[in-house]
Parts: structure tokens; sequence; C-alpha cells
DNA sequence: GTAGGGTTAG
């Protein structure tokens, strides 16, 4: 057979047409002929050289199945085909039909050729709505908003599509204030919202959390009768719950007759928002209950909402149901799921998921990095991150907060300056607060006082009352009193409601015997009406959560917990355990100071569990402050006592103790 | 063409 261009240019061309008119068909005939149905057929099922092949002639003649072809080639992603197709329409001599020239446009936008499509785009004799709004399309995709506002000033006419675009690509980039601007814009030339106009600039009232502005957006809606639009009504109820008003978003939910997915999604992430995650757990159980299929976003919430509880067996649960699902391949729910382990204490399990998700992205990687320097693993840290890099993969401020925080919790202090320098120099990457309090915490716990103290002096950031804590914790640890009195003026300063500030210095005065200085400090929590945050310890035993309060004697099994530990603090101490008594508030006398550490909540909790689980199986315990000097020493003895692995889980990181010792190393 | 999600300092 001859090459195509030479077919093309042969006189013959017509006679070959004819000789083939019997499979022929007409453009404007409005019953498909079954040969267009089986083209269209071949196409979309992704057979494209098959459909070109067989249906040459009748492309031909009916310039209009380019566009079929066009269409197919985009799922493809393949743009060597792409490019095959375009030469064939040039060929063909389609390339000025204004209908092909805007699907070659489309084609060539997907595959982000946005240099292609401005050339097409130029040598259009007249450039209709339509082609400016597929350009303006494709600049958004590509993420390049300047190129879009570029195109979208200079078309000769809009529609609410190209509005709608504008707004919808703004917001998606976050610029949220620039997306609202548009609107207001939109509506003073007289361009009348849809459906898709509303549901974007919700979003974006959402994530300026403008909940007068997302009020007024309601009202709109219920004025057009777009409330019982399934994606304005799932929008609403997101619109309010970011805004923290979690009562309004419900009630948008309740109204919808039929809850979508996306509508049980946004209501378990609202709950998440408002810091609920038992009620996440919660309506994911109703949603299963009234028969609906969670998804791997559904996943991805409730996942992280185990990994806030710490509880393992309803991790594992949710864990199997998106397995079921097939969700676990999904980059997403990987790193959902990475993290839920890594907070549950199985660091394998964490290894695992992310080993087995095939399309690795920076979110996963950043979370195995997280995941490792939680356990004090700061070596592994290092090592993926060398992995990474050698592989190539994209790099953010969130990998470097992970790295920095693995060499802050395992003392690498001179790797965590390098890798910060390395961020600013090598990546280009702007530190943020995060990342400087990283820096001090660094710098702080590995003696580097006054290194770290200048880290907040001379940073561009404002300081904010965490790192002045970062920096009130490690001059405890070195015992630098006269800068840790200096740190909590600061930490108050920022946050007069800092109750663990206002311990802290207390404890600084009591040490140094300055007892005026002690009670000063006690009347102005008093003035401030702060309260110190009670220690609260979670254990998870046969899938329920017991919780236990700091010398909470409401406990229902207190009297049996009581006796257990006084048993247990009695062999410790024959092994050499010495109660800390530095771990308590000063004023008080020894035995009360003892009777107060023995009630610490991981010891009640730890105690609980000991006394319902079998023998030898590890117990699991979350804190939500850090464990204190006292209780670390404390179930160091109790792992050794009792042959039992406990893994604890505190404010800041795990400790594994076993066999008498812990995994921190003691530093912490 | 529009909606919901993941990693992150203390």
């Amino acid at each position: 057979m001859l090459p195509l261009s030479r077919r093309l240019t042969s006189a013959n061309f017509k006679a070959s047409h004819l000789l083939s008119s019997k499979t022929s068909f007409s453009s404007s005939s409005h019953v498909l002929s079954r040969p267009t149905v089986e083209f269209i057929g071949l196409c979309s099922s992704g057979h494209l050289r098959e459909a070109f092949e067989r249906f040459k002639l009748e492309i031909w003649s009916d310039p209009n199945l380019f566009s079929h072809l066009i269409q197919a080639c985009i799922p493809k992603n393949s743009l060597p085909l792409a490019r095959q197709l375009h030469s064939l329409i040039v060929i063909a001599g389609c390339s000025a039909d204004k209908f092909i020239a805007n699907h070659l446009m489309n084609l060539y936008c997907e595959y982000g050729e946005l240099d292609q499509a401005e050339a097409l785009f130029g040598r259009m004799p007249r450039r209709n709505v339509m082609s400016c709004n597929i350009l303006l399309k494709g600049y958004l995709k590509a993420d390049n908003l300047e190129g879009a506002r570029k195109v979208f000033e200079e078309m000769p006419d809009r529609n609410v599509p190209s509005w709608n675009a504008m707004i919808t690509g703004y917001v998606q980039s976050k610029r949220n204030g620039e997306a609202l601007s548009f609107f207001s814009e939109m509506h003073k030339e007289g361009f009348l919202p849809d459906v898709f106009t509303v549901s974007s600039v919700l979003g974006g009232c959402a994530g300026l959390r403008a909940l007068y502005a997302g009020r007024q957006a309601h009202s709109y809606a219920v004025k057009s009768a777009f409330e019982p639009n399934m994606v304005v009504a799932s929008s609403l109820a997101h619109m309010y719950m970011k805004c923290g008003s979690l009562g309004e978003g419900e009630a948008v939910i309740r109204s919808m007759p039929v809850k979508h997915v996306v509508a049980w999604n946004t209501l378990i992430a609202g709950k998440a928002l408002n810091g609920s995650p038992e009620g996440v757990m919660d309506q994911y159980n109703l949603m299963k209950i009234a028969g609906q299929v969670p998804d791997k976003i559904t996943f991805v919430s409730v996942l992280s909402a185990c990994s806030d509880l710490a509880t393992l067996g309803q991790g594992q649960q949710v864990h199997a149901e998106a397995m079921k699902r097939g969700a676990t391949s999904a980059a997403g729910v990987a790193s959902s799921l990475v993290s839920m382990y890594s907070r549950c204490g199985c660091l394998e399990e964490s290894m695992k998921a992310f080993s087995e998700c095939k399309e690795k992205d920076v979110v996963l990687w950043s979370s195995i990095l997280a995941a490792h320097g939680f356990h004090g693993k700061g070596e592994k840290v290092i090592e993926l991150f060398e992995e990474m890099q050698e592989k190539g993969i994209e790099v953010n401020e969130i990998t470097f907060l992970s790295l920095l925080y693995a060499c802050s919790h395992c003392g690498l202090k001179d790797k965590g300056v390098e890798f910060f320098t390395m961020m600013v120099e090598r990546y280009e990457l702007k530190p943020r607060l995060e990342h400087y309090t990283c820096m001090v915490d660094l710098l702080g716990r590995s003696g580097s006082l006054h290194e770290a103290e200048e880290t907040i002096r001379s940073m561009p950031a404002k300081p904010d009352a965490v790192i002045w804590k970062t920096l009130l914790f490690a001059s405890m640890v070195h015992k630098n009193t006269e800068m840790a009195k200096r740190a909590a003026e600061e930490v108050l300063r920022v946050d007069p409601q800092d109750s663990a500030s206002y311990v802290l210095l207390s404890n600084i005065h009591a040490s140094a015997k300055r007892w005026k200085d002690v009670s000063e400090v006690r009347k102005s929590m008093r003035d401030q009406n702060v309260k110190k945050e009670p220690g609260i310890s979670w254990v998870e035993i046969k899938n329920r959560v017991y919780q236990f309060i700091m010398l909470d004697k409401s406990h229902p099994h207190y009297a049996e917990i009581n006796i257990y530990l006084k048993e247990l603090i009695a062999e410790m101490k024959l092994r050499g355990y010495i109660p800390d008594m530095g771990s308590v508030l000063h004023d008080m006398d020894d035995e009360e100071k003892e009777h107060n550490l023995v009630h610490h909540s991981e010891k009640l909790a730890i105690a609980f569990a000991l006394m319902n689980t079998p023998a030898g199986s590890p117990i699991r315990v979350m804190k939500n402050l850090r464990v204190c000097r006292d209780c670390h020493v404390a179930i160091k003895y109790i792992s050794e006592i009792k042959a039992r692995q406990i893994i604890v889980r505190d404010s800041s990181r795990f400790h594994h103790f076993k066999n008498g010792s812990c995994s921190c190393g003691d530093y912490w």
C-alpha cells in the first residue's frame, strides 16, 4: 500500500474513495451508520491504530471522525500518537476546521504541550469563546495561572464557563482571595453564576475560612434553587465545617435526600477537622450501616483518625476493608496506612504498606521518613532520604521537616545542620517557622543552647509560643535555669494561657528555693485562670479503649489498680528504683509527691493492661503529654520485671521499652 | 467544567 501522504496527493484519491463507497457514510446523517459506530467503538476502547487503518477512507469523507480519534487519544496518554494524528490531520487538510482545531488544541492542553496549543490558537482565523476557553483551561491545568489570566484578559468575549474556569483554577491553586475577586467581577459584569460557579466559590470560602462570604453564597444557592445539586450541597457542607461551624454543615448533609459517598466523606472529614476522631469513627460506622461503600478518600480520613486515636485494632480493621476494596494501592491510602501503623507503634507494618505501594509520591516518601523519625530510627531516615534522592523523587518542605525532626530526635546534630543548609541552598526551599522550630530543638537538645536561642532571634519568621517552648524544654534538660526563665517568659508573653510553661517556671524557681517567685507564678496562673492540663493515657485492650486520668480516683477499677501498683512499685524498689521527686511540683511533702507519681496516668494504664492482657503480650499506651522522667525510669523497670514489651506513644514520639531499657536511649 | 482525602515542628 502507498504511504498515506502519497495516496492523499495522488489523483486517484477520488477513485479509491468511490470504490469504497459501499462502506462510506455521510457526516450530515443523523443516524449513525454501522461503520461509524464501529469506528467510535474502536477509538473509545483504545484501538486507535486499528481504527485508523480500517476506516481511513471514511475519515477522508467525514473529517469529523478525526474528533473521535482525537478524543480517544487523550486517555491513551501517548504524546507520539497525538503528534502522528496531528500530522495526519494536516495532511488531510483539515487542520483549519474550527471544530477539529479546537479538539486538537484540547489534546495538546491535556498533554501540557502549551506551545503547540498556542501555535494552533495563533493560526485560528477567528477565535471564538470555545477556543479561548480550551486554551485557558490548558494553562490552568498546567498550573500556569498567569498564562491563563492573559488568555482570559485578551478574550474577545467570555461566557459563564470562562469565568468558572478562572474561579476554579484559582481555588485549586489555593489563591482563594483572587478567585473570589473573579466572582465579584463576574457578578458586576452581569453574568449569572451557575452550579459550577457556586460550588467553586464555596470551595474558595472554605479555603479562606470566610464564613460570612460562605453564607452569602449559600443564600444565593437557595435563591437560585441550586441547593438540591449534590455538588453544591457537599461544597456547602464542607465550607461550613471548614469554617468551624460543624452544626450548620451537618444540617446541610441531613437535608440531602440521598447521601452520596462524597457527602459521607465531607461529614467524616468535617469531624476530623473539628478535632473529633471519635466522631470520624462513628460516622464511618453509620456510613457502612447505611449501605454506602467507602472509597479511597473515606479510607484516608478514617485511617488518619485511627492514627490520632492510636487504636491499632480499629486501624487494622479499616486496613482490611481498604484491601478488600482494592484501595491500598493508592498513594494517599498508603500514606495514611504508613502514618497509622507508625503512630500505633508498628513500624514494620508501616514499611510493609510503603513497599507494597507501587506508585510512590512525595507524600508517601515523607510519611515513611516521618514514621521512622517517630520511632527514633534516625539512620534509617537518612538512608531512605538518600534513596529518595538517588531515585530522583521530588522533595518538598515537608520532606525536610520529617528529616530535621528525625535528626533532632536522634541527636544527629551535624546531619540536621547539613540538611537545613541543603534545603535552603540546593533545593532553594524557604524554611518555615516549623523548620526553625526543628532546628531549635536539634541544637538545644544536643546542648548548643546559645546557638538555639540565636536561631530564634535571627530568623526571619515571627517566633510563636511553640518555638520558645522548645527552647524552654531544651534549657530545662540541660539545667540552664537562666535561659529557661527567659524562654518561659517569652512563651507566656505570646500565649499567657500556656499551663505547661507556668509549671516549668514555677519548678525552676522552686529548685532554686525562690519560694516568693513560686507563689507569684501560682498567682498569675490563678489570675489568668490557667489550669494545668491533666495527664491522660489510653490503652486499647481487645478493641476497647480505656482512658486513665492522673490521680483519678473515680475510675471504676481504681481500687484494684492501686493495690496492683503498690505491689509492683515495692518490687521495683527492691531492684533499685528510686522515685524521681523532681518530676513533681515542689510544694508538697515527699509522701504526697510519691503518691502523685504513682498515679501518673501512664502508670495506671500500664498496670491496668498488665492485669488484663495475657503474659508476654506487648502493651501499647498513648499519652497526651510527654512521658515524665520518673515514669520513663519506672517503665524500664516494669518491662524487665514483667517481661513485657511496653510501647508508649507520648505527645512527641515513641518509646519502646524492653528488658529494662528504652529505644530512645534516654534521649528525648 | 463543579464537591470530599494523605505526609508535617512542640
